[in-house]
DNA sequence: CGGCAAAACGCAATCGATTGCATTATTATT
DNA sequence: AATAATAATGCAATCGATTGCGTTTTGCCG
């Protein structure tokens, strides 16, 4: 209750001194090494559970120079695309008999920074990494990488080769997204996009691109609203610039789902019918997609795999097996998830 | 680039040996120790940066026995809630010099169970809590606590005295909620609940109760629909329930948003006009609220405030400044969100 | 220039667990 | 029963940083 009773931990020692035996037997008895023998060992465990004593990992991290711990660097922690992306990562981490540190970035290049140098002062066994929206310089990675110190991207990765990813092909996801929208029949679409220094955001916006091309419509600069957070305001701001256009598009193929809420609401508000006047395709399969009336239709976008797969990536590259180059990147698969706000053909209806 | 390049780090022994002085003094010198000369500092901290130092945390840990690491136990991570509360968690525990562990229960006793012994292994400053939905037994705290390791629970707590905690007052919130119904008009409210053996879904119950009572209305239990973890499932089998009762109820204050929102797709998908024949309230305040036809009524349940403040509380243990006994409970504000779901008089409309 | 206090710095132990290399106890072999 | 062989266990160094206390250096005054 008082402030000051800070109890010792049961040590390894304390064990090895009641059982007059050294603290080496102890610990290797505790492993269940095999040069020790069996009632000993049962010995030492007995009283180790009578005891209470619990394994000091900092004693032990500093002596194996193995801190089985994973670090985490995201933008936001409260999202619903990287929230799920960390319990992936966490589950997956656990299951291997790793402890997962967390940090966020805010989307802040600095505090990026800075948390990293954290990450690195806790000697992390493997990084995960999803950018901050704002970096352009990956430099400050290095610092991992040159040190063996494995850092695999998730989601938002560095523009440039050589660096380990998990990640989805988002040029196949825009291409078929915006297909799809065609398919229902639509010729005018409208493209929201997402910071254009950020991979994927530039890849969705080649898809959504190559699918005009390849289907003969012509693109229309116009008809791209460049975004940058894709945020639900920015996606209002956008849903109102595409709308104020004459003419004015018949789809939408947004790079987030929050935008495309955004745009959803704002087209209901000025009495546009959905998917009717305006069709409406999002990304990344969040809840809201289910909630929104007309339900979104959107892509969907496996984030606790993702965290799953970053893991086994990270643990494959530790354990020295990550050979050939193609290893390095590991792609997950989408898929277009139809829904009412996309729907014209009333296929949903049928079945 | 291959596999068995681990350069070791640099330690305060080579800074030491390249500039002639003993590790003490480089120890000393970077941690800016009053009796090192200015030209000794100077000297060492460029040395450092030059060589690229970086502290080992590792070592520094065991030698003071101050891990500067907070340990986080929550159900899951990808819940709207949760996420938010682990955000501020996360925040204020950077800014104090914290680390942040985290671990998820998936709401099994069992899981939380051995995740506590990994944190404790860990040696965490403080732990930070919000319990499995399926523990009943807190035992396995009192590791922590006999050991002088700061407990906080947030939201979901243990049912006893002399802990520690951060939460809201469940009672209240839900006893505002259920006026602000009966406010609007309507008499016969139903509740959708939690597990009661979790205190916060108790009170909420209680709350609704002690309002219906003020305001004399009669008890039902059979508008008391008892649900568990009042998931989107569980929500649609309740609502299906209550209006399935004669006569149905006129409202519903619903634990959470997850089943409200259900409730109020069941209701809708059977023609029922939302808040006119049935108004709904939820609690949490989660996005969703905002995006469901008609826009859910809900409590502000303030979740990164309480993570800061969860965090706070234990820098203030781990202090020795909580002294008082009501210093050991803090206790957040909540505020009732009116929306269309339950705005039955239309007082949104007027302004 | 001697003397002394204050300022700088070094020694060596310590934190708890791990491990290469002995050393001792036990069992097997002939 | 003596010796080889094998199984068990112990010694002591180590990981990197910190710290109480002792030692050296510097600065200042008479």
């Amino acid at each position: 209750m008082s402030k000051g009773d800070k109890k010792k931990d049961v040590t390894i020692h304390d064990l090895a001194q009641e059982l007059k035996i050294s603290p080496s037997t102890v610990s290797r008895a505790l492993r269940g090494h095999s040069s020790i023998g069996e009632k000993t060992k049962k010995a030492v465990r007995e009283l180790a559970k009578k005891r209470g004593y619990r394994p000091n990992a900092i004693a032990s991290s500093l002596r194996t120079n193995q801190s089985n711990t994973f670090g985490i660097m995201v933008s936001w922690i409260n999202r619903t695309f990287i929230s799920s992306l960390i319990a992936g990562i966490e589950k997956a981490a656990r299951e291997a008999g790793n402890r997962v540190i967390i940090t966020q970035s805010h989307d802040i290049a600095e505090l990026e920074k800075e948390n990293l140098q954290a990450l690195y002062d806790s000697r992390i066994s493997a990084l995960i990494v999803s950018l901050a929206m704002e970096t352009r310089d990956y430099s400050h990675f290095s610092l991992f990488s040159k040190n063996g110190i494995p850092v695999v991207f998730v989601d938002r990765f560095p523009n440039k080769k050589d660096i380990h990813k998990v990640h989805i092909n988002n040029f196949n996801a825009a291409f078929e997204a915006t297909e799809h929208l065609i398919h229902q029949g639509c010729s005018r679409l409208a493209h929201f996009g997402g910071a254009r220094h950020q991979a994927i955001y530039e890849d969705r916006r080649s898809g959504y691109i190559a699918a005009l091309k390849k289907n003969n419509i012509d693109v229309d600069e116009k008809l791209i609203l460049q975004g940058n957070s894709l945020s639900a305001e920015e996606g209002l701001m956008l849903a109102e610039q595409a709308l104020a256009l004459a003419p004015p598009p018949d789809a939408i193929f947004c790079a987030n789902d929050t935008a495309a809420v955004s745009a959803i609401r704002y087209a209901k508000s000025k009495g546009i019918a959905i998917p009717e006047q305006l069709a409406i395709i999002g990304f990344n399969n969040d809840p809201i997609c289910e909630i929104i009336d007309p339900p979104l239709s959107s892509i969907h976008h496996p984030a606790a795999e993702m965290g799953e797969a970053a893991v086994k990536q990270a643990l494959a590259i530790l354990a020295g097996k990550i050979e050939t180059e193609s290893a390095r990147s590991v792609t997950l698969e989408t898929h277009v998830v139809i829904r009412a706000s996309s729907d014209k053909l009333g296929s949903l209806a049928k079945p």
